[in-house]
DNA sequence: CATTTCATGTAATCGGTTACATGATTAG
DNA sequence: CTAATCATGTAACCGATTACATGAAATG
């Protein structure tokens, strides 16, 4: 029945679309400017890729064409669409995910409090702590044991990696952290900006 | 004159055969069991990236076959692949490869101190350094500016990356000392394993 | 009026994913 | 002797990269 899925660059193009309708342009200037950049801005991989979760059903475009305007096909989400990204977001986190790399958990992430609202969002981050904790013990174990036999840079690469899952770990607890006191006082004004980390800058 | 470059994978193949020549069964396991989980171990990536660099005569490979033994094709680099994997970690670092992902900085990083020793990897942290230096404090600019405004789950995948930068920061400033503390003692053998973090697991 | 920017596409190519195919050897 | 593991491949498909093409509207 399903059709082969939709890739990542789908779904990023799909989560934002369910944000705010957007044209091709639109969404490549969010891939150029704003902190997605690890996404093609290419055209050659935008417009096919709308063009394909189109003819699934998932997203509809209609070209906005007034006078003194420039032609823009503007997409929005569909029904389905919006049950395909719920659906994706919904997924467990599996510690595939994580060794892959944290893009697409982070992209989950990123549209799961507008798709699913904040206790979804808390869910995730809650599920996503387990994940680490089972997998980042392995990993230290695994560099206390074959580091003395690795050649120093191959130990400090894999040292990069544990502490990057680290970081991550204490971004965790934040964010849950913070997702908890705005979700306790049902205030979506209620919102203070990040301090980020240890500051050192 | 040169053909189309080499991919990521085929760096990966091509720098682990320089460490050691392997059997395509061999990279394989290193990918499976080994902290190089972000390269696909699958057959039908690995053969096939086997044989083009070893079509354009960057390794070269010969089948072991003993008596009670299982027929292995055994790749080793030539000398026209050294020097090709020497260009490769030669190449300066830019921003483009840091906004990307590190996965690839990571691996020229981690085959340079065999291919070119411990002052060319000392050299390539000192300008990861920089460029990470020169790249981070924009991003938290942007996070003060645009974060008010950004959903919070947005806000929060934001402040992930940024974390995840700053670890990286610190991660490289403790390479370098551990590599300046090994270099100026001159001795391969001395050698303790990395502290890592303020270890709070 | 020329150039830049906006805006959308197409075509060739190539590498990775998935799945299948094949045998030989060791283990139970 | 059967099953699991070792070991190497092949084929279909699909998506991303790169480069090219087109045209209209704003800018100077």
């Amino acid at each position: 029945m399903k059709a082969q899925p939709i890739s990542i660059l789908g779904y990023a193009l799909l989560g934002l679309i369910h944000q705010k309708p957007s044209s091709g342009y639109d969404l490549r200037k969010t891939f150029t400017e704003t902190a997605m950049g690890s996404f093609s801005n290419s055209p050659g991989a935008i417009y096919p890729a709308l063009a394909r979760v189109e003819k699934r059903g998932s997203i509809a475009s209609a070209v906005k064409d007034g006078a003194g305007l420039r032609r823009r096909r503007v997409y929005r989400i569909t029904a389905a669409g919006e049950r395909e990204l719920k659906e994706w977001l919904s997924q467990p986190i599996t510690r595939d995910e994580i060794i892959r790399g944290m893009g697409e958990v982070m992209l989950r992430f990123a549209f799961t409090e507008r798709a699913l609202g904040a206790e979804a969002a808390i869910a995730l981050l809650r599920k996503l702590r387990v994940e680490l904790n089972a997998y980042v013990p392995g990993l230290k174990q695994y560099l206390q044991e074959k580091g003395p036999q690795m050649p120093l840079s191959g130990m400090l690469a894999l040292d990069s990696g544990i502490r990057s899952y680290e970081a991550l770990q204490q971004w965790v607890e934040y964010a849950i952290q913070t997702y908890g006191a705005v979700a306790s006082s049902k205030s979506k004004s209620f919102r203070k900006p990040p301090k980020g980390n240890g500051g050192k800058s």
